[in-house]
DNA sequence: CCCAGTTGGTTGAAAATCGAAACTGACTCG
DNA sequence: CGAGTCAGTTTCGATTTTCAACCAACTGGG
């Protein structure tokens, strides 16, 4: 998909697989529990060819899963998966951003928690600590993962 | 840039000017320090006329800003605006879900907890119950920079 | 002064991708 | 039987992207 020399970054792994202009959009659906083929298309008014294309690599990303929700005729549905129910983060984050950047802090939908209706934030998290943690207590350094040697750079 | 009838969603209207194949790519190497044209172009492996245009629109939308680094000759570099910098959490989120999805758990880069060294997840956070939410327990409504009326949703 | 090299682009043609509309096939309902 | 729905597939013209060449302003070396 992408013509470059693979850098170790998985950003651009990430965007290798979602970050073309519609596929996060169709994720969103999705999590918003538009599920159905025809109400994804009309919803997002993106051509049947393209939809139909990445449902499928999608699927083979194992990032939604197509399950029948009727027989005769048989129809789909298509539901995230663990993997594709993790983006939610990033979906949530473009959100918060969207809403105080672009519709002016006045969001047009808000996402809350369930049982208080609070609206949520998107912090940085440490497991260990169980604590959130403000952007002056994070760090960076290469992982297990790099194979290429680079200098720490703050995010 | 959508052929569609403008939904309000802010995830929509943050992928408008976003969301494209290679815009967050170049997000990336801002907030890695690297704010050249050529260094940029090179990095990326981006056509070089897409990376004018991408710059332009990031400089017109107000995520980046063009600042001279030199005179004689005059050549400029690309830095983020408060805007842009605000963008580093939906990067953060997109980059730990390849960490963990995509490269297989080993992160290329690993973003710690200072006081305990331990990997940051980010996670929806409910500032009145104080804990994290999963994404079984997040609501959708309308808030207030919403025009037109819609049902709530589930995420 | 002349020449090569660097940076930050612009231009134009070929290739890839996208979008709108027409068509299909399996089935239901009246 | 005929109309309608859902989930696509096919076709083809329009748009985007890529690739390569070109350009302009300046530097530093000889």
């Amino acid at each position: 998909m992408r013509p470059q020399p693979a850098i170790e970054c998985s950003i651009q792994r990430t965007l290798d697989l979602v970050g073309d202009r519609w596929t996060l959009l169709i994720l969103r659906d999705l999590f918003r529990g538009v599920r159905r083929f025809s109400r994804i298309q009309e919803d997002l008014g993106i051509a049947k060819n393209l939809l139909t294309d990445r449902l499928a690599t999608l699927v083979d990303a194992d990032i939604i899963e197509k399950v029948p929700y009727q027989e005769r005729p048989v129809r789909h549905e298509y539901r995230l998966t663990e993997k594709g129910r993790a983006l939610s983060p990033a979906l949530l984050a473009l959100m918060r951003w969207g809403d105080r950047y672009v519709s002016g802090g006045l969001a047009p939908t808000e996402l809350v928690h369930d049982e208080c209706g609070t609206r949520l934030e998107l912090q940085p998290w440490c497991t260990t600590c169980n604590v959130p943690v403000a952007p002056t207590d994070i760090s960076s350094r290469p992982g297990p993962g790099r194979h290429i040697g680079t200098e720490d750079t703050r995010v």
